[in-house]
DNA sequence: CTGAAAGCGCTAACAG
DNA sequence: CTGTTAGCGCTTTCAG
């Protein structure tokens, strides 16, 4: 199908830079053989560790390369080998600011940290929503190599459009029945299922959810929160759920909205920690106090949850493990392998705001 | 001077992907101009918009090109042009975690958004301290044109000198006296100064600075601080400094350590969001209440400010600004135009914390 | 073990 | 206006 924008039209004024505007011409690898005596293949076998060059030339090329700064032009390497070592990771923005979620952030450094441990680079991108082709653009353009998506699904038929096309690529989120690209997620409904029984057993009965459950990964923890409910013998009340854009920013609002229904309840299960910890301020305003009388447990894990107070109990979600899955399945993509998900362990972090 | 690796020896099971496990071949330009029976060259100057090409046939190229999806690779064209639109955006990380900041998150957000804009494409690394020369190798390897460096200046030395080397680069952080580099950093002095002033005028006296005043930019607030205390006449108590490390994630320790010195205090400035929110859930661990007992000010201005309770007073930096401003100086910077740096205002956020 | 030669995919003179 | 030619800086056969 065809694409809306015409040529790519890079502004003109941005500057193509290459060369430092003073200091040292650069080097290039005809440089380093002249110095060295060898011609230009023997430099580049060495550089690449290539056993064909005896250990001592070896070391002593990369020795003369190094002490002049020179670093081989990935750029004219790849073109050769025909393949980049570059990953594009793409966060899927809705919001005006291009990162809102800290748990997105700290999967997005562990993504990271696992490129870099790989020898791989990263090319950050913002996804607006209708910028869609900007995916493709990315591989069809030889940019990178592959990509990882971090963010909602709202992209899923474009998706999987992609990987039909043969697109090496990861997604972040929940794993949809007929998602053709490989997902890695975290056990959504266990994790819904665990805050929601924990919360039981400490005797709450009237435990709302906080989150939009059109969304896989909040429709998943919905789901462990009916579970859980169901076990235990307590009937829902439709009007304990208050469904809400991930990521919206009015949030608080909403939640004002909500608890002027005057509808009784003694806990909340909030999908997100962001969402839970605006839900704290606006519960004492009211002068409702965590714990005492309305428990909180939020989700994710994220870095503040145990400096807020009253400490948030949370769901954690590994966000290391997220970063080294989602780049080996990547890997695995690339490799022509099957594809295949995975799902990672959700587990309960009890703190005070459900004491 | 010598670097320490030697060849970068990429990882050999890094898979240097490329062509996509299945689907179509990739087209290349040869391939659109037989298409269009026209050669390359016209077809590369019709895709980039050349006004030698008549409007019609650049339509028409640049539609046949869209509808097969063809996109030109930047790498074989930055090889030629001799030069890259990726810039490296490198994130100073002392802790574990790569992204401990909101603040400086948003300042990514706010420079990947600018460079997008800009036609621009952002390598994103992270950088432990003790690796350096992954700065230079960034460069000189080709793979960005220039460099925006966020976080702590504990690089000061070693920038400066890439600076005499010609880099090109840009920095946020603090404009220190003897900095070589462009600098764009939030005016520290006045946000010290306004936030101490302001908790002065709610009748504070004994006004506690948390931050670690051996960092160039808390050691400007500071300087505020101090500004504005002897304006009012306040005598300093040095019991009142609080000198920890940015990013510490011990914050809360310290905390409490100084809590317990029994030290009075009615106020507190921290030099940071995180670390204010972190004192809140201390101080109200104690049965101390903010604002009733002790007023509190934070720095940067985080989302998350607004939706703690009670709500935290903060001294705002404008991201959006740093991240246009960030990448002015380095387009600047590239297209050889003498050095400056920015200092963007610092406004005071008045919310519930200090009323 | 090493060098010469041939491109990777594209753009920029240089001639039409 | 358009095509031909010559590389960008590197890696990799292919012969020594």
């Amino acid at each position: 199908m065809p694409r809306k924008p015409a040529a790519p039209a890079p502004d003109d004024s941005a500057p193509s830079a290459q060369a430092p505007a003073r200091g040292r011409k650069r080097m290039q690898m005809a440089d380093i053989a002249r110095l060295a005596g060898v011609s230009a293949s023997t430099v580049s076998r060495a550089l690449s560790g290539s056993p064909l060059i005896p250990q001592a030339t070896r070391e002593r090329i990369t020795e003369l390369a190094n002490s002049l700064g020179y670093r081989v032009n990935v750029g004219a390497a790849n073109l050769r080998k025909r393949g980049v070592q570059t990953i594009g990771v793409v966060i899927l923005g809705d919001s005006m600011q291009m990162i809102s979620d800290p748990f997105l952030l700290s999967i997005l450094g562990s993504v990271a940290d696992t490129l870099d441990e790989r020898g791989m680079s990263l090319l950050l991108t913002r996804l607006k929503a209708d910028r869609q082709h900007v995916l493709s653009d990315l591989v069809e353009s030889g940019q990178v190599g592959g990509l990882i998506v971090i963010g909602q699904l709202t992209l899923h038929d474009y998706l999987n459009e992609l990987t039909r096309n043969g697109f090496p690529m990861v997604v972040w989120g929940a794993p949809l029945p007929d998602a053709l690209y490989p997902v890695v997620g975290g056990d959504n409904a266990m994790g819904g299922y665990l805050a929601t029984r924990h919360l039981i057993e400490k005797g709450c009965r009237r435990i709302a959810f906080f989150g939009d459950i059109t969304h896989p990964e909040a429709g998943q923890r919905y789901l462990g929160y009916t579970r859980a409910l169901d076990e235990a013998g307590i009937a829902m009340d439709p009007r304990l759920l208050q469904s809400f854009l991930f990521g919206d920013s009015r949030i608080r609002e909403v939640i004002d909205g909500w608890l002027n229904q005057a509808t009784p309840f003694d806990a909340i299960f909030a999908s997100s920690d962001v969402t839970a910890i605006s839900l704290m301020g606006s519960l004492n305003e009211r002068g409702i106090t965590v714990p005492a009388d309305v428990k909180l447990v939020g989700y994710d894990d994220i870095a503040l949850a145990e400096h807020v107070h009253p400490t948030l109990t949370t769901i954690r979600q590994p966000t290391g493990q997220a970063g080294r899955a989602l780049v080996d399945l990547l890997f695995e993509a690339l490799a022509g392998q099957p594809r295949r998900s995975i799902v990672l362990p959700a587990s309960l972090i009890v703190r005070e705001s459900s004491a």
